[in-house]
DNA sequence: CTGAAAGCGCTAACAA
DNA sequence: TTGTTAGCGCTTTCAG
């Protein structure tokens, strides 16, 4: 493998030369580059980011921390920053939390010396996010945030999000609302449900706690929370998923107990993956813009790296509720003479 | 942020006895040793991997290319390849080749020094790999495969899993059977299809060509397809989706144009994501190792990182068909008399 | 067992 | 406009 000296010796120039020929140095002679940049072609030389990396202290890899790569929330977040980190010449360093200590693959990070790190897996009391907001490192939160830290962020308004459903499931009729939670050390799962939970009091139907479980997130965990709730004696008319994943779990689970939805269970998610629109699931779920929140990141990273000592920015985006098939309301409430005109409102959105 | 120099300092030891006790040389005394951990201890070093990477020309990174890391089958292979890697101390940059020049992230995958690269994402007549190949330079190749390229790879027994879909389908009563392809470049797609064709033929119901179409491995384009294939006057009975994903646009397809499945249109996917067996989708597809598949594709290259001249070693999966419930014999055959009780057999696995 | 010294391949002053 | 010269932080001989 080539080295800059090699092509500089071929070239009949010194190295540093070579060095400004490929970082576009304008102070060369024309006729000096094109024979450098012959030299390149004719050996197929490309420059040693390592090398580079030491001198410069500039990696141009930037960590990125998701905690569950499956759940298809990630991998279409994961698209959009991608794709952005590159137009800005930036590589991915990616890491699934999944299970792992966060300070090991934190500190993997920090040793592979990435020039930032977007973190969309931060838990609320987060030590490790902690030290490194203390340290002054190019990090910011996306979609998750860590309790009473001041760093750059991106986040969707969960509360208020989950305060549309709650109107929502409350004005169908429903009386019975059963909340899968996630993570609760995830803020996005603690603020879904406070703003549930909240907006239900106010409604005057509160939330029961036997109806609260949690679901980590995970499909399959939902699945089969939700065949329990189905099996209770007084179950649930209408069940509110806090991410979309655990929404498809529950109703799987409908089809596996032959509980037709919407008509005999609502089901409600968070976070309108691409997949919720689709037929077969066809989900009421509240949307966030991935895309929007996926370029600030990106954004708020390259600037603070440009800029490392510009002031902290915390972007709210909106949270929208996205009605489609599986909300109607409850069947006590379609004895009561709502059913068919109200089925047929909320059958499709 | 420290470096071997200060915490030689601090330790009243020699910089190069610092990188002897954090790379476990084992002349070093142990007094020596405790001193200098508890240094390293309370100033909180990490070596720079960066200039370890300088000197050794090892930089722990793996190159993954996948080609479209919203398919559910990439975050599935990933998931495990990333916690693969892991074990053995290595980092995963990730690129999504969806859309991009292959050469344009080649090319920033050699800059940047990753140690080697697992390819998901080749195409048949990669120039890329080829010359990647040719440099000896370390890779794998994985489910995908190059034409006329000698690599390590970890491939799936495409042949031989169309070739069961085209007996299975066959052997319902099948005889106008359409096929969804993905990208025609893609190994995957090609020798699927191939298998698929020449068992048809072999089984005395030849493919015919007009219902072939092309949907790119795409969820979207299969949905459309689907409908378009659905409108025609002599509509398939069956659809082959060369993979899940298109399965699954097929299938959200079919509800939207309120065609029933499987009794009036069977569908079959390829890959057996963990998606597949939900509910709400309950497919007939083939299933393909995975996890192995991962497995073998990190061991293929951390052994060609350890030994770079070993021989090349080419390990193919046995591909098997999942019967699930969306498949059964087409509407004429149920009207010949052989419906219910195969709808039985066929509806649930 | 430990220290001194020579780079790894590059960027960035500083000269010329 | 180009060349010379220091390092970036580490690993690794080679001497003690």
């Amino acid at each position: 493998v080539p080295t800059s000296w090699d092509i500089a010796k071929e070239a009949g120039v010194s190295q540093a030369t070579v060095s400004r020929v490929l970082n576009g140095d304008p102070r060369v002679a024309d006729p000096t580059r094109a024979r450098v940049l012959e030299v390149v072609e004719r050996l197929n030389y490309t420059p040693n980011a390592i090398a580079r990396g030491l001198v410069s202290s500039r990696t141009m890899l930037v960590g990125v921390v998701v905690s569950d790569i499956v759940n298809p929330f990630y991998p279409q977040l994961l698209e959009a920053i991608a794709e952005l980190l590159d137009d800005r010449g930036l590589k991915m360093v990616l890491f699934n939390a999944r299970g792992r200590e966060e300070d090991v693959y934190t500190k993997l990070l920090l040793e592979q010396r990435v020039d930032g790190i977007i973190f969309t897996a931060a838990v609320r009391d987060s030590k490790m996010v902690e030290q490194l907001v203390a340290r002054k490192f190019p990090l910011v939160l996306t979609n998750r945030h860590v309790e009473g830290i001041t760093a750059d962020m991106a986040v969707g308004d969960n509360q208020a999000g989950a305060a549309a459903v709650a109107e929502h499931l409350c004005s169908l009729g429903h009386r019975r609302i059963a909340v899968i939670t996630g993570d609760p050390r995830a803020s996005t799962s603690y603020e879904r449900l406070a703003g549930f939970r909240a907006t239900l009091a106010d409604r005057g139907c509160p939330l029961d706690d036997e109806l609260v479980v949690e679901g980590g997130f995970l499909a399959k965990k939902a699945y089969d929370l939700t065949l329990e709730l189905l099996a209770r004696k007084d179950r649930p008319t209408a069940i509110f998923a806090l991410n979309d994943l655990m929404a498809f779990g529950a109703l799987n689970a409908a089809t596996h107990a032959a509980v037709d939805v919407p008509s005999q269970l609502s089901v409600v998610g968070f976070d309108d993956v691409w997949m919720a629109g689709w037929e077969r699931f066809d989900l009421t779920t509240v949307h966030q813009p991935l895309a929007e929140m996926a370029r600030s990141s990106v954004d708020l990273l390259t600037e603070r790296l440009e800029e490392p000592s510009r002031s902290v920015r915390k972007l709210v985006f909106p949270s929208t509720l996205v009605v489609r098939g599986t909300t109607a309301p409850p069947p006590a409430a379609t004895r009561l003479g709502r059913r068919s005109k109200a089925l047929n409102v909320q059958g499709k959105e």
